[in-house]
DNA sequence: GTAGGGTTAG
């Protein structure tokens, strides 16, 4: 948008032209009304601002370059255009410039701010600690914005909190944004503990709350699953009459979501006043992975509210697709994507790998993957799991070399997808190297879930004792994944010695896991221990619980059919039946026998 | 005339 200034200007026609010369920035002679700006230099500078909002850089930095004098106005408007522009490293370059050509202006508070923020968005801590002395040399540390500036920059940067932490305390008076930042900091790290602590510590120095400092509260509520924190923040939202801020709201709703559960979800949602994209996205994404269908009923609604759809909501509903793994649905908002102009958008290109995957078209997730302009993290990972889930783990791990050699840094994620696609394909000394690099070399940490993996990277290879040596070398207690990992392996091979160690790690630290029951029962009917079999499955009954059900379906034509092993309903059964006969047939062929021993302990249950 | 924090992705 132009500036109303501007366009009120006499000089400017109603729309701006592009490259408007300094030259024509002449003070106005013929309307010498006083709210009109008094100087060209004054004039360039708005007109610089108003170049970048439109997006139109280039423009910007040619007028920049006509001026004859640059105050450090006009340095600190193109340094800050540029960042808002997304283009931090110019924005860093400008800086660098003006510090080397410019020896007769001096950055002040609004240079260092602005290109501090640069700095957090080329996440380059060097750059922003060079900054941090250039602030203390100009005694700039002073002002609130510089201070909240550096601390933004340590907090997003990598392995900054404590940079941010000591800035914070430096902080002599502190604001509102100063709480906010560092809460924020913490909850963008993961460590939504690290972010309530701080809250906490806020609520105790009686510092006025406000929408911005809510709504990030609640989502580190929400990342450590804490509905009880969560509902209590709710409470003073609304006792503080936070409830007509839309993100507020919606991060209400995205605990709910991921705390309490979609049925309050969705009265929390139906119980909004006004509602904006966000809102539908984040229910959109609240159901997309326990009940895609809803997730996509929601996405035909939007519409009526007058609401577009963006990039994120097409990332969650590609999801609810790839959750369906309905091949056609897929294509068809594939289509609805380029329509938008949204395909080229990096999420929507990321789930679509994923989802293409999913649906059983790997060749489509490659063609995707292998166009994109720019890939992340997520990129790369998706297209990893999909090639591992389709048997190629060669490929998988090949990429992940490709993907350190580009230049992206692996993260604890792309980790899980490597050891899983290792571990589906052998290559057990590989995947133990990635597990070792990954302390040794990129200074990640592995959780419960990448031990998961390596335990289950040693286990199917048949390395058992290992795992257990490796579950006992952990630096924390084995969760129930871990131990269920173990446990998988032990059953798989037979080995009976563990079985039940393993089992009963899992009961004790989670009961609920029918599954558990099931294995353990299965181990003692193929060791012939019918007495502790029968135990078992007395606890098991006495649970009320019943084994989860694997379900599957196929999209044949228009419908799909969906169905559960032991399925007696539906029409479509008999059809089902025969083809399983043709798959056993032909497997047979090749000479597969069915492990039948284990099969028939879990029948009982009709599962 | 130049600067700030919040909600939705593997």
């Amino acid at each position: 948008m132009i500036s109303r200034k501007l366009v009120q200007h006499p000089l400017l026609p109603s729309k701006i032209r592009h490259s408007l010369p300094y030259s024509k920035l002449k003070s106005p002679t013929l309307f010498n009304t006083p709210f009109l700006p008094k100087s060209p230099s004054i004039l360039a500078t708005n007109l610089i601002k108003s170049y970048f909002e439109m997006g139109l850089f280039k423009d910007a930095r040619t007028l920049f370059d006509e001026m004859p004098q640059r105050d450090v106005v006009a340095w600190s408007a193109m340094i800050s255009g540029y960042t808002s522009c997304n283009l931090h490293a110019r924005a860093w370059i400008m800086f660098r410039e003006m510090l080397r050509d410019a020896t007769d202006v001096q950055p002040n508070e609004f240079t260092f701010s602005s290109v501090l923020k640069a700095c957090k968005g080329m996440n380059t801590v060097s750059c922003g600690a060079l900054v941090h002395s250039l602030v203390v040399k100009y005694g700039v540390l002073g002002s609130i914005y510089v201070g909240n500036a550096l601390m933004e920059m340590y907090a997003t940067c990598s392995d900054g909190i404590e940079n941010a932490c000591s800035v914070f305390e430096e902080i002599v008076v502190k604001n509102a944004v100063s709480w906010t930042t560092l809460i924020a900091g913490y909850t963008h790290l993961g460590d939504g503990k690290g972010a309530l602590r701080v809250f906490r510590q806020m609520l105790l120095e009686e510092v006025e709350l406000n929408p911005f400092t809510v709504s990030i509260a609640i989502r580190a509520s929400a990342s450590i699953g804490s509905h009880i924190y969560g509902k209590q923040i709710h409470a003073a939202v609304f006792k503080r009459g936070y409830e007509s801020s839309i993100p507020v709201m919606n991060s209400i709703l995205d605990m709910y979501c991921k705390c309490i559960g979609l049925s309050e979800a969705y009265r929390c949602f139906q119980g909004m006043v006004e509602r904006d994209i966000i809102t539908w996205n984040t229910l959109i994404a609240g159901y997309e992975k326990s009940d895609p269908y809803e997730a996509l009923n929601l996405y035909s609604n939007l519409e009526s509210e007058d609401l577009t759809p963006n990039r994120f909501t097409f990332t969650s509903v590609i999801a609810s697709v790839a959750n369906m793994a309905v091949l056609r649905l897929g294509e068809q908002v594939h289509g609805s994507t380029i329509k938008r102009g949204l395909v080229d958008e990096l999420g929507v290109a990321n789930s679509l790998i994923d989802m293409y995957a999913k649906c059983g078209n790997i060749t489509n997730s490659c063609k995707i993957f292998n166009e994109m302009e720019s890939k992340n993290v997520v990129s790369w990972t998706s297209m990893m799991i999909g090639y591992g889930s389709h048997g190629h783990g060669d490929e998988a791990v090949d990429l992940f070399n490709k993907m350190v050699t580009s230049g992206v840094k692996p993260d604890r994620i792309v980790f899980v997808a490597v050891l899983n696609a290792c571990s589906h394909t052998g290559l057990v000394d590989e995947g133990l190297k990635y597990f070792e690099s990954m302390t040794s070399v990129y200074k990640i940490k592995p959780d419960q879930e990448i031990y998961g993996c390596v335990v289950d990277l040693l286990g199917r290879a048949g390395r058992v004792k290992e795992a257990y040596e490796l579950i006992e070398a952990m630096p924390f207690m084995a969760d129930e994944s871990v131990w269920g990992a173990f446990l998988g392996a032990c059953k798989a091979h037979k080995v009976s010695e563990f079985v039940k160690l393993a089992a009963s790690r899992v009961l004790e630290l989670k009961p609920s896991v029918s599954g558990t029951y099931l294995a353990l029962s299965s181990i003692y009917a193929a060791d012939g221990k019918w007495g502790d079999f029968a135990r078992i499955r007395k606890l098991l009954r006495g649970m009320g619980s019943k084994k989860e059900a694997g379900r599957s379906w196929i999209e044949v034509r228009d419908r799909i059919y969906s169905f559960v092993a032991g399925d007696k309903l539906g029409s479509h059964i008999e059809s089902v039946y025969e083809v399983v006969d043709i798959f056993g047939l032909h497997m047979k062929e090749v000479g597969y026998s069915s492990d039948l021993e284990s099969l028939i302990h879990n029948l009982d249950d009709g599962t």
